[in-house]
DNA sequence: TGTACATCAGTGAACGCGCGTTCACTGATGTAC
DNA sequence: TGTACATCAGTGAACGCGCGTTCACTGATGTAC
């Protein structure tokens, strides 16, 4: 817990260890477990330390938050990089993002808390993008054509964020669906579905 | 606000009026502007009177959430009853589902919440039994047949709440895209992932 | 119809807790000369 | 190499707030006789 080294004054690298403290309470105890004093104190620090390194309470979510969509996007594109058709590509991210949902349950619900992440600086351009088109495509109230590529993904996403969220905060995880067989049940719902992307937006 | 008949010293009803200052509450601010004190004063009564009709707060929100629920289950009811063969119902009650949701998204958000509903007294005895049979099938670990009608279900049910999260928490109502547009959308999703039930199970 | 009494709903003040945040301070570190 | 000084990171006590919950009480209601 302390992991300042001994005897010194100045921690080093407080900032990580009290995200690293953080991310601990997480884990234990969810969102409002994560309280500043006890961070502080998991960091072998004061009470008021942490604010040398966070403007306030609602900065440091915002930091843990920025951090776990990161691992997530990292673990897309590794699965993006070993596929090779678009449409091959297009389903091992879902998967993917399925599977790293239900290894990262806690982590999962931080990123999709509301309020955390904001849309711009929320993960990659092409992903802003991603929504500025669609949003542009649906408000404009015009009929949608059949198959069309912002829809097929949107599609794709939905169900991805579907199964993620009843393999981390539904009832799958209470009735001991767990990890285990995320991705077995990613890949079955994929053909289930019969959804493929032919000519997907550049992700 | 205070809506108990004047003069009189008992309320008549003031559980429903807690609740419902409640629900105000709830629409203003979210769970975390439930707060006992405020309820008591918006329904017209000291602060400790909630306390003659709910236990605590956690049996509030929970009577709250099933409340919520059972409105969700009437919607995808009268959904249901309007459609006629098995896969327009199951095509129905997705839609129906997706668009309560863009529509009473606070609502939505309190349904949805982890830890307020139990699995048994969910919702029907028939939905239980849906978690319990699709638990069991998939935690067994054997190979999933194609196309099986838990599956499909499953696939119809994440899809759904993917969508509905979209449009109560995620990036689209922040974008422009409100309720007004869930059907449309909710529709020409459906119509992309071909998701039909030839024999489902029971809802 | 009236009286005594039990029961129940609401009062309102107070308690206690947990927590975010501040602040004057102290110890350490680096830099200029 | 040494000294003075500025800067910075961490201290630890305290403040203040919001809130859930309790409790002795009071006013209203219903019932038995």
């Amino acid at each position: 817990m302390n992991d300042r080294p001994k005897g010194a004054y100045h921690h080093g690298d407080l900032r990580r260890a009290v995200l690293s403290a953080c991310f601990e309470l997480l884990e234990e105890g969810g969102l409002e477990a994560v309280v500043m004093a006890k961070a502080a104190r998991k960091a072998g620090v004061s009470s008021g330390a942490p604010y040398r390194h966070f403007k306030d309470r609602a900065e440091l979510l915002s930091v843990m938050a920025s951090d776990a969509n990161a691992q997530l996007q990292q673990a897309l594109g590794v699965a993006a990089g070993s596929a090779t058709s678009p449409s091959d590509i297009f389903r091992a991210i879902g998967v993917a993002y399925v599977t790293w949902a239900a290894e990262n349950p806690t982590l999962y619900r931080l990123v999709t808390e509301p309020g955390l992440i904001q849309v711009d600086d929320a993960a990659t351009p092409d992903e802003a993008a991603y929504w500025r088109k669609l949003s542009a495509l649906l408000a404009s109230g015009a009929p949608i054509p059949d198959r069309h590529p912002l829809l097929v993904q949107l599609a794709g996403r939905a169900l991805a964020h579907g199964l993620a969220h009843l393999f981390t905060s539904g009832i799958l995880p209470q009735l001991g669906v767990g990890e285990e067989h995320a991705e077995r049940v990613a890949i079955a719902v994929t053909g289930v579905t019969a959804i493929g992307s032919p000519e997907p937006e550049p992700e």
